[in-house]
DNA sequence: ATTAAATCACAGTAAATTACTAGGAAATAA
DNA sequence: TTATTTCCTAGTAATTTACTGTGATTTAAT
């Protein structure tokens, strides 16, 4: 299984906000990215690039043309955090040594063991672990449980 | 409590193999930067930096001068592995707002508050949580599994 | 049919970060 | 005194990040 890369970047941060946005907006009818990026401050230029992500990986959907726009492609307990970064920061450990997910290929050899491996596995498990467990649905209880428009969010965060 | 900064970089992971390597080879007399660099191929003036950072976040201590060198400030199960990778990494959220550490003085408003800080904060803790409970006698174990020398690895691990 | 609104695709680029290298000063054992 | 070592600071090439720009394609509404 693939394992995401932290430190995240303004794609895993973005692209969380934007899945979460139409989780809130796009109940009924798809919105447009350009109304995704003014609520969330991105430009949409940008936007479309970490939308493209998560239209490929199957996590929105698409309708083209005038009065078209995004939404989710499947519910929000059915869509993980884990998946959600994947889509948008790739498939990078936090080290680039494939021994990390136990597929064996590029992994060291016998005669050439790394213990540090065994470190990586153990810190890639439990954020794997987390991230995987937990759903947009949640999310969007969090946010509830908060008077403001949650999605919105400070520069940076 | 300072969070630490994935995806790893070479501080990281070179620091880590350093530390790894003091610990075997300078349980008696302190070992020189040009032994753990020829040992793990790392750089000397790269290793020196990294040690530096090392050193004054009391995980290794040096002797100057000829002979001298450097070795493991504290036991091996006195020294986290979250610990190593703080002093190497920085202080470095995930995600740069401060909220996600708890303490509050950048911490988005209540009326700005952000949900995507309740992921990184549980991504946070869980990083944490697995670093800060393996020391480095664990991964001394760890390599005494192995036959060969298991603080030697391939680049890149 | 035309137009406006939208997705889609791809190329380029400034700024920041990473991963080093270089040069030398200071300390100490032999 | 000399060789060996830590210590300190500055610089720099390569890479990555975080975008912007341009334009084609699709479709609802008029």
């Amino acid at each position: 299984m693939e394992m995401i890369c932290l430190k995240l970047t303004t794609k895993g941060r973005y692209g969380l906000r934007a899945v979460i946005d139409l989780a809130k907006y796009a109940k009924n009818d798809p919105v447009s990215l350009s109304d995704v990026a003014e609520r969330q401050s991105i430009s949409i230029s940008y936007l479309e690039q970490l939308i493209a992500k998560l239209k490929k990986a199957g996590i929105v959907q698409s309708t083209r043309g005038a009065q078209g726009g995004y939404s989710l492609a499947k519910n929000p307990e059915e869509i993980s955090v884990g998946e959600i970064l994947r889509a948008l920061e790739g498939s990078l450990s936090p080290v680039d040594c494939s021994a990390v997910d136990g597929e064996g290929e590029n992994e060291c050899s016998a005669s050439n063991f790394c213990v540090t491996k065994y470190v990586w596995k153990r810190i890639n498990d439990s954020i794997n672990d987390t991230v995987n467990n937990m759903f947009l649905s949640e999310l969007l209880n969090e946010s509830e449980n908060v008077k403001s428009d949650a999605s919105r969010v400070e520069p940076g965060c």
